[in-house]
DNA sequence: CTGAAAGCGCTAACAA
DNA sequence: TTGTTAGCGCTTTCAG
């Protein structure tokens, strides 16, 4: 240990600090730092020493000192409203990748399900002087938290949706529901309802409005008429599809033979309450979704795939060049989308067929 | 901005100091550092300004800083293999509720995923002088692993399995699968199948055993047999699901009339692919999972739930405690599973029918 | 109740 | 190539 007398009185940390490993190898502090980090003007020989040294004693930096010495912490923030929703933990999953193998660390904040809307404003104290970077995922965002944001001048971008004023990475949402549309339209489909997401009115979010325009706009465009009745709301999980099923199908006058929906878990939602009212899928009711949810291939929904993970690496990239003083590293970045087409979309031709065939 | 001279070298974090406040109230560091931590010595007018000038320069303390003088990051790390499964994400969440509302950090270290199995082995490095306590998610750990996680001497608790010398919280895996099992029993079924998760040999998790064990031993109890062609695995995911019921059906022979999956996941994989088969859930196939998962629900799974999120809240919580200097808060703890039915099982009485009925 | 001052462990000039 | 030395910003005795 350390030669210092005020270090009794603390919390009793244990630990070998970089005096103990430059006592034990004959060098100055100076020379194990530049040692232990790789830097040059080290000779091999005595950086084999040291190393050799360090490793001895299980010397390990403390991450304070190095970051209260540098003005770094090596750690950058993730922002989510949610961890266990499929874009979400992709995302985090994709984070992480890029920050292990960069040797930064993750500090997870999750602005989801804690108390009223109005405490959940970050407290810039939460992430303020804590992290080097903030990757925000498709959060819905107050003006007033933008500007907060904006404040704390570090590199920020963020995943999954626009959020004005600042630079994002995300699928077209815009070209991603109208492939949808079109799909359905090219089946034959003239009779399609939409299941889009919530509005979250005044959250600078405009991810489901974004495809419900593009799903008016290539109906139009097809000339197909949009029924008000079938323009259906959720919130992005399975419940709010199984619902949305039931206002559609419970209420008298004629259904639709397919379904755009905002995400695959709606859709899911969709899939399990149409089967279990015995309309079948896709000979009664065709449904597509957005995302390519770990589930949807074992459901065979067709879908339009995106990748949460690959935008959240690509994005944790950004701020990480950033970070190394590659300006203009972060910049906002269209992600790429596909269309998925299997088992739950069809042609309407069949629809009427009185008797199923023995599936 | 403070006044020493050696600031301006450094790496351009603006931020106000603790000095900028003391200075501008006209007090000492030392008071501003008791006024802002709400300490008492302190008297009501002089933290009231002190409160004032620290929000209007809005001054944050630096967590590096206070780290570095306290020896506490207020930073908790959670080990985790997976992030986007399931169970792994609600335990994040879980333990993220009761970080959140004391004022914790969450670092997520997500051993999954990356490079070798050597080579995911954290080095020490990872955690060590970043984190005050360590919540280890259900975690197949090495000997070495485990030897590494008991030297850095910090509070730790794992969540969702039995890791040899460390508190654990986690259903009774045991209990849990027997009660499965015997629900199946009770339906009436003889010829029951069994899906269980990865051994993982060598990696000190035995949940996968425990499963297994509590199955035969109900078997043997109720004096079933036990076919050893009826003993498939599958590594938790939708997918091994999917895969393990062609491995069952696709093979002449007898087929249950019942299975037993050791999660919700490949539960749902057995039904999509029975459903796509033909075969009729649950008439043709009873089937019963672990965990109950988001979509257990809406699909009609019957399975015997547990709470990853109660867990990991329970364990955070028991951490934070120790830390608070509450010596033992942190203890093994079993928690509750529960039984809930729904229709994805049943009496195998109507199996033979010729027809199915009008569904 | 308040302030002075000595560190916490590490980094980064600057010298040597 | 290596060491010296001044901090980084905050906490915590200890005195007053």
């Amino acid at each position: 240990m350390a030669k210092t007398t005020g270090r009794a009185h603390r919390g009793g940390h244990s630990g070998v600090s970089i005096e103990d490993v430059a006592a034990a190898a004959g060098v100055s502090t100076a020379t194990v730092s530049r040692a232990v980090r790789g830097l040059p003007r080290v000779s091999p020989a005595t950086r084999e020493k040291i190393l050799g040294v360090a490793e001895e004693l299980g010397y390990v930096a403390s991450s304070s000192a190095s970051g209260l010495a540098t003005g770094r912490t090596r750690t950058i923030g993730v922002l989510a409203p949610f961890v266990s929703r499929w874009f979400f933990s992709k995302a985090i999953e994709g984070a992480d990748r890029e920050l292990h193998a960069r040797q930064y660390n993750l500090s997870l904040f999750n602005l989801g399900g804690h108390g009223s809307h109005r405490e959940r404003l970050f407290s810039k104290t939460m992430v303020y002087k804590q992290i080097d970077a903030l990757l925000v995922l498709c959060m819905a965002l107050t003006h007033e938290e933008i500007e907060h944001l904006q404040k704390i001048d570090i590199p920020l971008v963020v995943v999954g949706g626009h959020v004005e004023e600042c630079p994002y990475i995300g699928i077209d949402d815009y070209a991603a529901a109208a492939a949808a549309v079109r799909h359905l339209i090219e089946l034959g489909h003239t009779e399609i309802a939409l299941l889009h997401g919530d509005d979250e009115t005044d959250l600078n979010f405009d991810v489901p409005r974004v495809r419900i325009k593009a799903f008016q706009d290539v109906m139009a465009e097809a000339g197909l008429n949009v029924r008000k009745e079938w323009d259906e709301w959720g919130d992005f999980t399975v419940r709010s599809g199984q619902d949305a099923f039931h206002r559609l199908w419970d209420r008298p006058g004629p259904k639709p033979t397919a379904i755009f929906c905002a995400s695959d878990e709606m859709a899911m939602g969709i899939i399990f309450e149409a089967t279990r009212a015995g309309v079948r899928i896709p000979e009664d009711l065709s449904v597509i979704g957005i995302d390519d949810h770990d589930f949807s291939e074992a459901m065979g929904l067709t879908t339009v795939r995106q990748r949460p993970d690959e935008q959240a690496e690509l994005g944790t990239k950004m701020l990480l060049d950033e970070l190394d003083g590659i300006a203009g590293a972060v910049r906002s970045t269209v992600a790429p989308h596909q269309l998925i087409v299997r088992s739950s979309t069809g042609s309407p031709g069949r629809r009427a067929s009185p008797l199923p065939p023995s599936n």
